[in-house]
DNA sequence: GTTCACATGTAATGAGTTACATGATTCA
DNA sequence: TGAATCATGTAACTCATTACATGTGAAC
């Protein structure tokens, strides 16, 4: 987004798949396999910049395995049936080619605590203290998300390290700002 | 969302409006009366964690003033037109409800620069340093967006600052990372 | 025996974007 | 005279959520 002009952005190169789609490929290349791992890894490690539903992912996996970009098999193990996909060697393209390709990164974040602050009326210290303290809250939990990650690559570890420092600034803020309410 | 079970989050306690709709109320309330006001106000100050867009913000604007929340009158000065909303006594209860009431607040995030990096292949060092190119840049450029203000009270300081803060994180983050690629 | 983790899926709905269309004024 | 700013608006679309539905195995 162009903040000072109406300008728009360029177009992508290539707007076939959504990012989440991309997300869920190359989850799969990384061992994350099945439509529960991949909802569980993303909910752990990326949760300060991405989020998935099941109402999302598994449409997708049966729409990327139409596509032919990966293939799946029903396994059943101990009772118990899940559907392992793997990705082709036209997925892996896919991926690389979108990897790097010049688009602009879309940023789209909407974080409702700090709106809520943003709108208070700071006169009123009730509510800036309640809304202070759900931030902080929410916060909190997902940084201790991110901690408990052991990622096993450099670059989990420098994702990891990202989003600790950006929630860690963020508590800090939170404290600094209800100590001045003190 | 809660990152270890499947529990799902407690119903808002008045899913009557988006909260994009009370961003809206909100703004009006404070002198931003026109719907190109609050796009620019928001693309400016809160750019780090909102986001608006003129196919929104104007059926908003008439859904609002069809719920007499707010109040519209057109103005025509110099040739041009527009029209200028002010907040009604029921706009002014239900924002003010809105901020005191005890929902959780939704933290939707999507930074597809962070994602990209997250799934580049780290081995191919022109793919991460293409990207992490990108990704400081679009952060640089919010971020002197947001440095450019300078907000008349003490709660847009203190919101500028969070956003000041987190971008100067993620900046010294890619710098670092870009680093150990030298 | 009940809760938690594992596991997959659909239908209805909604929020928000993108692309398009229009037009005036101001400034270099 | 052309670009930037001010200004409003709609239609088509897409992405993603929420709520619902179902079932197994393991651990306490």
């Amino acid at each position: 987004m162009n903040t000072t002009t109406d300008k728009q952005l360029e177009p992508l190169a290539s707007p076939d798949l959504a990012s989440s789609a991309y997300m869920v490929l190359a989850m799969i290349r990384d061992g994350f396999d099945t439509g529960y791992r991949i909802k569980r890894f993303i909910d752990r490690a990326a949760t300060f910049f991405w989020s998935v539903s099941y109402g999302q992912i598994y449409p997708e996996l049966r729409r990327l395995e139409g596509a032919g970009l990966i293939s799946g098999r029903d396994v059943t193990e101990s009772g118990r049936r899940r559907r392992e996909y793997s990705l082709t060697a036209a997925g892996r393209e896919e991926l690389d080619r979108w990897l790097s390709d010049p688009a602009e990164p879309a940023m789209w974040m909407r974080n409702e605590g700090i709106l809520r602050l943003m709108l208070a009326d700071w006169e009123d210290e009730d509510v800036v203290r309640k809304n202070l303290a759900d931030l902080r809250r929410v916060t909190q939990e997902r940084l201790d998300a991110v901690r408990g990650l052991e990622p096993p690559r450099e670059r989990g570890r420098r994702i990891q390290e990202l989003g600790v420092r950006v929630m860690e600034e963020t508590l800090r803020w939170c404290d600094e700002t209800e100590e001045r309410f003190g």
